[in-house]
DNA sequence: TATGAATGAGTATTCATTCAT
DNA sequence: CATGAATGAATACTCATTCAT
């Protein structure tokens, strides 16, 4: 009723408003996260979104909803790729290795979010499924067509796959000796066929 | 002369006291581990040990000593264990093999441990370098044996090898479609000569 | 419109609460002060003003901003009185004494706030630099007045006989036979030139 | 009967033994004093003497007698002094004004020691009352003289005047602009008669 | 009698979360 | 709907004091 009486346009306005400072929210949050990890002080958030604690409440009850909806984009594009390189690359395995390229540079760049991949919290659990939810399909078609093309190892399993190299991105940053590109580039190496050609 | 055997006796006593409540203690901590990570809450750790607050820190004065000291015995004879095993097996790369496995083993029944080998804390700078002190030179002795016998990739960096399966392990409880183990595996397989015999 | 009116209604209101609540705040940490000296702990005193501890932290994030709100107003008037009674009284001197009157009925009634001017603790550096920014100036003025006249000795530094002036305050109740007053009076009267008239 | 066995000897041994104990205590205490102030955690105060912490409570029960017997031996020495100057200087008031330095010295260079002039803290009663009851009638007996020469104002209370000396000692060290000779300077000329002749 | 290990109360401080305005 | 003030549980750490050896 109250809608009513500001108005159709009214309530328009007020939803591209909260649009707006939704998406402001999950630009400073984004920063925050990079800065400091996704534990980072819900107050930081807010002081660096220009918001109060409460919206950041309001929007997002519980901080996993946060981090979901921050990577949320970045997850997408990423999941999007995985198809599109597959058309793309010479050979199926080629697609999986550049796939998984991509997904190593999305979580390194990203301090802490590697973590969520391992996360056992209760909290955290909705998040980690939603993950996996958009990405293992992805990744168990790379997988399937790798293997079809006798590329891989046939029995793996991709979403294991994938755990792995979330984990290995965890605290790749603050390391010079550790690249997790390189560690993961000796597990996709470790994907081949035992019997491979060459 | 009574008092003076006394003198003696109580000292050596006192410190066997001492040192009985400090195993009790670490007993207390390992278990506490387990359940609750290295995080745990000093008070919990107190509590199960049936000590007060002040004698944990009397004997560890900061968090890491006491992890440190937890695992002391278990990371020494994983230290202990790779020139053994480079004596006993086959060929070095066997070896190099059979000790990641041990070194898994050790991390993945430990709860919380595997996040020390990433840990960017200060207070965990202690520990993590003690953990490298001793099991680096461990493994590169080994990468070194099975570097020259041909079996694996030269230029690779023990180090980051060691840290990638470190990280393998995080939070391999929990989630039965992972197994550190095997993705471990992968990772090993990776490290052969790329055109090696069969 | 009734929501423009009402928000900004409301941030004043929140602001004026707010404002209250230190006041009551501030009230409180005083009686403590007075009870407990300013060394009180941080519970007592939320619980003299009926607040949670973070409240206390959310206003006056260290001790010292605290103890300087509380006698802020108190200091102010000392300092505002130097100039007014350098107006009003007959000669510099008797100003001096007048102000020095003031300064020591404010520390005297001030259970422990006389330490305040002695501390040397890093968290007390900026209350010490802040009283002595507000009422140094004053009392120098006072002393140049008083010197120019010929009613004290020159070379005095008017910084610290305003400190040895708070160290006779310290500790002055409880006990019956020591008067700070009288004590002040006997250091002021050494102020006097050594060779003066009569 | 167990020191009947022992025999005297044996009893004599173990009484030089704990009065070495305890002289080896009280210098170190004396150390830490100086360094780390009055207050200064009982435990590093048995370090410095090499002795357990259990040691100095069965010497010195509480703090209070901790300190009153560090500085024993240098308040007698300052009791002493007060007659052997009387004896010695030109007049009354010139014995008064070396008392009174002699004294300040004895503060000033203790970090710490001056507070017990003024605590008010039910443990420092005893060392305080055995400071005043040392010290005061020394000092009675100078102010008398004093006053009898006519050198100084009569009707001064000697205890008040020693209390406001302790005071203008607090924390006179570390702060370059506050010395505590010039200040005590300043009281002690404020003693002399309101009509002295020059 | 000396020792020092153990105790645990006391205190500061942070931060997620709620709710009146 | 947004705000941010208030809350208070949680946790680390210190240190005086006791007591078994």
């Amino acid at each position: 009723m109250v809608r009513v009486q500001h108005g159709g346009g009214a309530a328009r306005t007020k939803r591209a408003d909260a649009r707006r400072n939704e998406k402001a929210l999950l630009d400073a949050a984004a920063e925050v996260f990079v800065a400091s990890g996704v534990d980072a002080p819900v107050r930081d958030i807010a002081a660096a979104a220009g918001v109060g604690v409460g919206t950041i409440y309001r929007h997002f009850p519980n901080r996993a909803d946060l981090i979901t909806a921050v990577y949320r984009h970045q997850v997408e594009a990423c999941a999007e790729a995985g198809p599109a390189l597959l058309a793309t690359e010479a050979t199926p395995y080629a697609a999986l290795v550049r796939w998984i390229d991509l997904f190593v540079d999305f979580l390194v760049t990203k301090h802490g979010l590697a973590a969520v991949m391992q996360s056992d919290g209760p909290g955290f659990a909705t998040l980690h499924a939603w993950f996996l939810d958009r990405l293992v399909p992805v990744c168990n078609q790379l997988f399937a067509a790798a293997a079809e093309s006798g590329e891989i190892r046939s029995g793996l399993d991709p979403y294991e796959v994938m755990r792995a190299v979330g984990n290995l991105c965890v605290g790749a940053e603050g390391d010079p000796r550790y690249d997790a590109r390189r560690v993961v580039g000796l597990l996709v190496a470790g994907l081949r066929t035992a019997d491979r050609p060459g």
